[in-house]
DNA sequence: CTGTTAGCGCGTTCAA
DNA sequence: TTGAACGCGCTAACAG
């Protein structure tokens, strides 16, 4: 019933039972064109009888490649890294690979680990959202597979990344709020550590200084680092004697932690953010997000990946850098509506 | 830069720089003893410089067992089944595995190729949600490798298992609506060839005639695959002659959709359904949802097969099946409260 | 303490 | 049209 390990018939086995060397059993599962009518039925039939597969590790050592890729991603929970596993998973797919997935937790300490293992594992080329500023290891690991950052850029490494429109959505958002006339918006950010982190405030600041509003420093809050840390920071905003009109969040996670601190708190506010979510629509909350593809990150990186192992000979192209764009959606607030607008500046 | 396939160097590029023989090497690198602390140093240092990488697929041929688990699911887009993902991947490092993952796509006759595979990849066990009710090719695989289903039963296959109280949750949930006194309630369900979608109408039925309720017949709709089929159904049963005056769901999505068809339609009605979702809690309507932990489903399933694969010499136990708890969940309704109950009979 | 031999399952190369 | 020999990179078993 359960085979022991490695075990299970061989093509030596398959070649007995059709009465032929394993090499025309090889032949023959290769859709080799040399071999006699009456021998492939043989065979075919010893597969089906044994219940054979082919063995792909005594394939990959002897042929060179896994046909494994690696994705790395920081949190599998939320649905913006699932959809990218997914769009990996996708185009991985079509051109015949599998995925080794692991998830770092947003723990760059572990990152190292996880990416010698892959590369222990004959991957083939490694996908990451690096979770640490640190990449050495990702360094490393470019001695022996290409690599493809994806949500996050290289930091003084030489290889491909897809981003998305970091600066630009948050920009364009928070110019959306400005617009509706909000002069004291709140920033809930994640840590500035992180590149989103900080592309983002820069665009939250540039939307500023483009309609000449002065950004309200004292309300200015970063690290965040899930709903919960965003609910309680949201919560002491409200209570901020010069309390903003309305919110920016960095993303979904922290726009839920706000959402959900509004909503305890029986007010309402404004929120523009990163990321949509499910419901977004429903919530009767004037909601400003900043919406993109996140499959299509996955997409990108995996043909950037591919591209390169397909082109091993070739002299490799130069890094690659691809963006994908962000649309700001809006919800519960019409242009010129009432319900978007800042209270009288009391 | 880029190696070329299966390039890289080997053992006895290391032996040779440490001057040793590879399989000094070896012993070096797999901590035995019996090694000479200066030889260990050489052959360490020479590891650092060539950066060399032990080859996993090299050592999985000699040793047997890949080191890697298969896991399918139907839809990773479904924060349920990237947290079950989560879970196996958690248990699978745990133990020294990795997970090589595939997204069915609710597809079933796409299962089977992705099985094989796997299997061909050598996984040393499988988790799978059966995307089908045809199981044929689990029963293939299961030649080769143990397999556990997760989140739906196995079809006449002899294999572990794990799922949640799709009966029970569904029963205690509905218990609760009738409780409030509803007597209409609509049923919004996921296709019945489905485990989870009959198990799941059972439940209902199951709490009616516990208050010696009738169901209503007309108010039953299933094979609702998304959230805009459910959306559609929704809608369609506000406009009936026998208004419900509460809505059952079956799943998540299935929720969604029926929480947006009332937004849009201005109206709020009781739901209850089974999953739990973000923002549940801050929408403001009055909801009973059957909430567990879908990590715990990966993990358990991760439990059972790893179980298998430590024991492979003994004989294989019989196959259990595990549970995982459901807990019902009441937002934007507190009991004795008037939210949740019907309006007047009329 | 270290090296040699042999073979995991497969496919390339060469010979029949 | 088929088969035999060899080796992919590694390690158990057996020398020395």
């Amino acid at each position: 019933m359960t085979a022991r390990r490695g075990s299970g018939p061989t093509m030596h086995d398959v070649g007995k039972l059709a009465q032929v060397s394993a090499m025309t059993v090889s032949r023959v599962l290769k859709n080799d064109p040399g071999v006699s009518e009456a021998t492939r039925e043989r065979v075919f039939a010893a597969v089906d009888r044994l219940g054979y597969r082919r063995n792909q590790t005594a394939r990959s050592l002897r042929l060179g490649g896994s046909g494994m890729i690696g994705l790395v991603v920081t949190n599998l929970a939320n649905p913006f890294y699932s959809r990218l596993a997914l769009g990996v998973q996708e185009v991985a797919t079509e051109y015949g690979f599998r995925m080794l997935l692991s998830n770092s937790a947003e723990q760059a300490d572990r990152e190292p680990d996880i990416i010698d293992g892959l590369v222990d594992h004959q991957v083939e080329g490694l996908i990451v959202v690096p979770a640490g500023s640190r990449q050495q290891h990702l360094a490393d690991a470019m001695r022996h597979v290409p690599v493809v950052l994806a949500a996050r850029p290289p930091a003084g490494l030489d290889t491909d990344c897809v981003l998305v429109e970091d600066f630009h959505g948050a920009r364009e958002a928070t110019a959306c709020l400005l617009a509706d006339g909000h002069t004291r918006i709140a920033f809930l950010g994640n840590p500035p550590a992180l590149y989103t982190g900080a592309e983002r405030l820069r665009g939250f600041w540039a939307a500023h200084e483009e309609v000449g509003v002065e950004p309200a420093h004292a309300l200015i809050r970063q690290g965040l680092v899930d709903s919960a840390t965003a609910e309680r920071a949201t919560l002491e905003l409200l209570k901020a004697a010069e309390r903003p009109t309305a919110l920016f969040c960095t993303n979904n996670r922290i726009s839920q932690g706000a959402i959900r601190a509004l909503y305890k708190a029986g007010t309402t506010l404004p929120i523009a953010g990163f990321d949509d979510f499910d419901l977004s629509d429903v919530l009767g909350l004037p909601l400003t997000l900043v919406s993109y593809d996140a499959d299509e990150i996955g997409r990108r990186a995996a043909r950037l990946l591919i591209d390169r192992l397909e082109h091993r000979d070739a002299a490799p192209p130069a890094s690659r850098r691809v963006t994908v764009a962000t649309r700001v959606v809006r919800h519960g607030v019409t242009s010129g509506d009432e319900q978007g607008r800042p209270a009288a500046d009391a």
